[in-house]
DNA sequence: CCTCTCTTTCGACAATCATCGTACAACCGT
DNA sequence: ACGGTTGTACGATGATTGTCGAAAGAGAGG
């Protein structure tokens, strides 16, 4: 429903973009992901992103993430385009996104700890 | 009224220390500003840390960062010490915890966004 | 014009969370 | 032994969160 501007996309200049915000929007396994995904690739659409949630819950999770600073979103026809804002984060948070991701994709890498 | 071992201490292994865990635990601006004491002060005592809320409030926290694998208490008579898992965190995400407050440090010295 | 695709909004739900007050347990002086 | 200090446990409460399904709008293509 919201192609053209149904509503205006907030997206948190850059001196707004609170450290602590963008913390709890990485807490999240799914969002976490998204944003793994786009580091790899630069843009992408809605749709196109490896998680397993139903549609809605992806634009919440998108939400999330733009109002916090870390993403960006355009409207291009029916789709909607999503990047980092890399270098955003990067000039308020020198090394903070890089430090995060690959601490967390080693983490991934690791073996998992077993419950018991 | 847990001094000695009322409830024994949770405290994840270095292996199991969940790096989204680790960014809800520091989403929370008073849980920052105990992380943030604790890079100063090595060790503190529960009551000493400069957030304003109340004594069960601090508890809780508290152990939302143990649990997390962030701080590390002790018992010692009547107070229970506090300190960061600094060697652990850097170990097992290696330069995180430093950009984290580094970069939360730098936005609070920033001129703070008007609202309007 | 009709239909299909893409993505959103809305409402609902259960779960988690931050907060507090009260009660209380353990320790430490005196 | 007693009173003060320190910090926890418990229960409650209101807010936020992650999740989904249903409905619907905008664009694309026939």
């Amino acid at each position: 429903m919201p192609r053209s501007q149904r509503r205006v996309l907030i997206h948190p200049d850059i001196a707004e973009i609170d450290l602590l915000d963008v913390l709890h929007a990485l807490s999240d396994p799914t969002r976490m992901t998204i944003v793994r995904t786009l580091r790899a690739d630069p843009e992408r659409a809605c749709g196109t992103f490896p998680v397993d949630v139903a549609p809605s819950t992806l634009t919440h999770h998108f939400r999330v993430l733009r109002e916090a600073g870390v993403i960006r979103q355009r409207e291009d026809g029916n789709r909607r385009w999503t990047t980092l804002r890399i270098d955003d984060l990067d000039a308020r948070f020198p090394g903070v996104l890089d430090a995060l991701v690959t601490a967390y994709e080693r983490q991934l890498e690791a073996p998992a700890p077993q419950p018991q």
